[in-house]
DNA sequence: AAATGAACCTGTTTGC
DNA sequence: TGCAAACAGGTTCATT
């Protein structure tokens, strides 16, 4: 379901309202998703009060007043919001933080990809879900220069490459497809044959795009909703993604869709070279 | 080292 | 209508 926007439109809605309250009780309802919750680390967490709200790559970092982390990540299904505290429990709610305010954050996760973990904050960038990660695409320092370098020595196809968490954060199966296309690129082009001028343009188009999709409150195919439960609206200007089949907005030839490591990718077989 | 395929799950859509 | 297959936004592990 998320990626760098979605998470980002997730930090942004729920920042005013999170910080600031104070866990008054944790409720692991089931404890299975990805890696196991660990019940008494997030049972320690009640007494502390919300500070802060972050983000890297698509994990959403929660900073708590006694310099500890929550960390959670949605996976594909999951979802984060905040709902009256004395609304009724559902089906794949994991876990569920009762809030000074009387309101709740609930994680609900039906496919169970996700992650909640408590962490030192300042230790998080050595924990192992984070020592491997490549550079924010939004950050400064992100360009051209940075994919032709992670390129070398590689010949894979440029899609598998962009969606490589080692090479950039934050870039999932939509906005892979979508940036390739706005650069004009083959998503099925090896690495070894891409020009730095085109590298170039396939960085500003990965940043042009996640900014764009922020902007538009991120992406929502079935289920994407912000901390309000609100859903985004970027989906209706995808170029290609979820449309083989569509006529190509720029050159008007017809989408097509390929697999690509097990994923779906879609490309206007004209414009894209 | 890099590339590839499979695995982890449930829910919804598609096709016969 | 009903059932089975295909598919879904992510990450990690094993195998070439």
């Amino acid at each position: 379901m998320p990626e760098l926007p979605e998470i980002e439109v997730l930090r942004l809605s729920l920042e005013p309202s999170l910080v600031g309250e104070e866990i008054r009780a944790v409720e692991v309802r089931s404890p299975k998703l990805r890696e196991p919750l660990d019940r008494p680390a997030l049972e320690s967490l009640v007494g502390r009060w919300v500070v802060g709200l972050r983000r890297r790559a698509k994990y959403l970092l929660i900073d708590l007043s006694d310099e500890r982390t929550l960390v959670v990540h949605l996976g594909m299904s999951g979802q984060l919001t905040l709902v009256a505290g004395t609304t009724e429990r559902v089906v794949h709610e994991h876990l569920r933080l009762e809030l000074s305010s009387g309101r709740a954050l609930r994680l609900v996760d039906p496919r169970r990809f996700g992650l909640a973990f408590v962490g030192e904050s300042a230790w998080l960038a050595r924990d192992r879900h984070f020592a491997g990660l490549g550079p924010e695409p939004l950050a400064g320092g992100f360009d051209g220069g940075t994919l032709a370098a992670a390129a070398a020595g590689r010949r894979g196809p440029v899609k598998v490459f962009v969606m490589d968490g080692s090479v950039v954060v934050g870039v999932g199966n939509i906005y892979a497809s979508e940036s390739l296309w706005r650069a004009g690129i083959h998503p099925g082009r090896s690495v070894a044959r891409i020009s730095r001028a085109r590298w170039d343009l396939l960085a500003s188009q990965v940043v042009a795009v996640l900014g764009d999709a922020i902007r538009q409150g991120g992406t929502t195919l079935n289920d994407f909703v912000d901390g309000q439960g609100e859903s985004g609206y970027f989906q209706v200007s995808l170029g290609v993604y979820g449309r083989d089949g569509e006529l190509c907005p720029r050159c008007t030839a017809t989408i097509r869709r390929q697999i690509h490591a097990q994923r779906s990718t879609f490309y206007c077989p004209r414009c894209q070279r």
